[in-house]
DNA sequence: TAATAATGTAACAATTGGGTAACATTAAAA
DNA sequence: TTTTAATGTTACCCAATTGTTACATTATTA
């Protein structure tokens, strides 16, 4: 089974620069797409989705800034990680670098040694931080993070008190499945606290409050359930 | 805890610009030490390794070319900054200066405030542009920097006592994952020691004080977390 | 339809958890 | 050593979270 191979890509007007990159990242590993100029990029960009861009700043057509914004719009490079190269006089560049959403910047002359010790860097703690993924339900417009308990709806954050979000997870873990107000006391709350089985609906009403009353929906006489039936 | 200087290395035959040159890098903080001729700046680099060298080409024993090349043959000065000073009349140099390893040069007169701005820019850049990148956490407006036990908030250096740097570098490693303190007291204090829970805080508390309480978000009745979220 | 049961809602009360300061202890520097 | 900085502990206070209750609303059924 091979390893999947990380996607990079590599944008300069300097076709030695692009040789160079390419022969060092595939040395590496990594699966590598190439452009000449910012435009190219662009186009390549949202076809390949690349993990990483490696992107000159000053190049003909569209320049690096400009394209790092037109790729941060593309939704699947929302978390890419986009590294700026700049010749020295370039300095200026770096405060809108930044702003159209970079993540690091290097200056030339490249050393590839460096370069690429810094890249594999980079993918591991990638990975490392990869492993929190489990604890993620995706359902719909929402994003239910555990790992950082915070709810995503849309690109709004929102954070709810612990017991809420407890409650919203656990509905949406199994999504549809009605559950009694006993059932979600006993696994939110624990089987030895007494609380009362109103204090469900109230937590209930609390998350309706932050998520919109559609998404919980009440199953008379029974419970509530995590609803998807009118969402797409 | 004072910050580590940056070393730096005057070689002029003008002893009044040697001074004026000493006493405005250390007004900056740097470590300076200052020699007369090529051949006495030579021999001082050696011993001192400076990071930063300026230097003037003309010069009575040993011209500023002739030392440079023999600088750039220490092992340990490959990739020390070199600065000629050159009075206008010689640039004819400058290609020769380029030869042997000079990064910049800069035209005399020399303006202190100019010149020291520009070497505070040097030593920025190079700050982000660390070869050793394993250890070193960039993230938002933070670079925290494991190989010295430094925190630089955009241009600010600050330092921290060894139990708020980890704890901030931990929280950092995985932004937005939600730490309880006895994963935080196993991981930074270790398993066997016996610190009390209520420790945590009051170490986050001290590194919210020193890089502002926006950044680690609590999580009640659970951790808490380096949070990302309202940054850019 | 009225009567009844179930749930929604708001206001309030109780509790828990965390912020903070002040102090105590330990380690490091001078 | 003395002095200073770092770390750990404790106690008090405040505020968010949580739980409870009373009442309003809605659904269900006779």
């Amino acid at each position: 089974m091979g390893k999947k191979k990380h996607k990079v890509l590599v944008v300069d007007d300097e076709q030695d620069i692009v040789e160079i990159l390419r022969y060092n990242l595939e040395k590496e590993g990594y699966e590598v797409k190439t452009a000449n100029d910012g435009k190219k990029g662009l186009e390549i960009a949202k076809k390949f989705l690349p993990e990483l861009v490696l992107m000159d700043i000053m190049m003909p057509v569209m320049d690096g800034v400009e394209s790092c914004r037109q790729i941060r719009d593309i939704p699947e490079m929302k978390s890419a990680y986009i590294i700026f190269l700049t010749a020295r006089a370039e300095e200026y560049s770096e405060v809108a670098a930044f702003d159209v959403g970079a993540d690091d910047y290097i200056i030339k002359p490249i050393k590839p040694r460096a370069l690429m010790s810094r890249i594999n860097a980079h993918f591991r703690r990638e990975l490392k931080n990869k492993e929190n993924e489990e604890d993620i339900i995706k359902i719909g417009k929402f994003i239910i993070d555990r790992s950082s308990y915070t709810l995503h709806i849309e690109d709004l954050q929102v954070n709810l008190p612990k017991k809420e979000f407890e409650l919203l997870y656990f509905l949406a873990e199994s999504p549809n499945k009605v559950y009694g107000r006993d059932e979600l006391l006993a696994s939110i709350w624990g089987s030895d606290v007494y609380v009362l089985a109103r204090t469900v609906d109230v937590h209930i009403r609390r998350v309706r409050e932050k998520i919109g009353s559609q998404y919980i929906k009440t199953v008379k006489g029974v419970g509530y359930k995590f609803d998807m039936a009118d969402q797409v």
